[in-house]
DNA sequence: CTGTATCCCAGCGGATACTG
DNA sequence: CAGTATCCGCTGGGATACAG
């Protein structure tokens, strides 16, 4: 989000990168790669943007109808993702209309992608089928996501060791 | 979250499950998982408490500390992510010691590691390294997280087709 | 069609004080 | 150690109106 606020009392130094975050655990806004991406990508809405986008939305009315924001959020939330480069705006013309603009994924915000995924199959699994699926266009399977290790193994939750993560409290 | 408001101007009837969202697109709180699984889960602090709770943190105060969160807030986050299912309080005694409550994942709360991962993976490739490695405690090779499809290949964004959505708009 | 400006409300979160 | 109670400010978001 790369916005003031939101976290009381804290010195300008402690801000760093994409912001904020408590001096108590200096591990957040330094080190933790999840409090960065949470706070890079923002709210609720803006998640819900970033959907949309790779849903294949491209214009601003669209986004802010299809996510259900008012236009203003709309705005504010899409600038923002502009402003940490997961989208950007570049010019288009089609033949006999006059210029636009509309909103496309970034390298960056494409690599996204698996987020979203691993959300929507989590979703479905324990929330209850919402009966979209996303199919792989090559061949037509279903999509899914996971974690795996460099060694081709899946990863489940307590499978893990960290390292470098500073002492805690 | 659960949660009432937010969401202005909504008729109780809307509100389908894990509740809110606009009218105007049904599509949202009926279907989409994405949006779903972002309202289950919360705000950004219910996301670091989940990330503490992978890190194997189980105690309402190294919650707190490590999250960097006053104790009202990590009492009311977490309450909501036991009431949504992800977590759960389980007494437990250590010798000599009186009986404490732990906060553990659920198999619900578990599950939701793979997007746990995805983000600590993007939240490093494009917002600078952190220093923090996660391995397989297993084979000691690094966790990585993506999408596949069910036929084995590498999905990207933009790979994919979407069906069973409501049309938009 | 693509936004911006203004006003208002409500939830999240910080700080402090207090209980078991 | 593990919270709860209270107060208060900031930001996100809805609605409406207006602009390029």
């Amino acid at each position: 989000m790369v916005k003031s606020g939101t976290v009381g009392r804290m010195s300008e130094a402690t801000v760093i990168m994409t912001g904020k975050l408590d001096p108590r655990s200096g591990w957040e806004a330094r080190s933790c790669p999840i409090a960065r991406a949470v706070e890079a990508v923002g709210t609720r809405t803006a998640f819900l943007l970033m959907r949309e986008a790779f849903y294949g939305t491209t214009r601003f009315d669209d986004f802010a109808l299809r996510v259900g924001v008012s236009e203003p959020v709309a705005a504010a939330r899409l600038k923002d993702l502009v402003t940490a480069g997961l989208l950007e705006r570049v010019p288009y013309q089609d033949p006999g209309q006059r210029r636009r603009l509309e909103y496309r994924l970034t390298p960056m915000g494409s690599d996204f992608f698996p987020v979203l995924a691993a959300l929507m199959r989590w979703g479905d699994r324990w929330l209850g089928p919402s009966g979209v699926q996303m199919r792989h266009r090559d061949c037509g399977a279903e999509v899914g996501a996971g974690a795996w290790c460099e060694a081709g193994h899946p990863v489940a939750a307590g499978d893990t060791e960290l390292a470098g993560r500073p002492a805690p409290g």
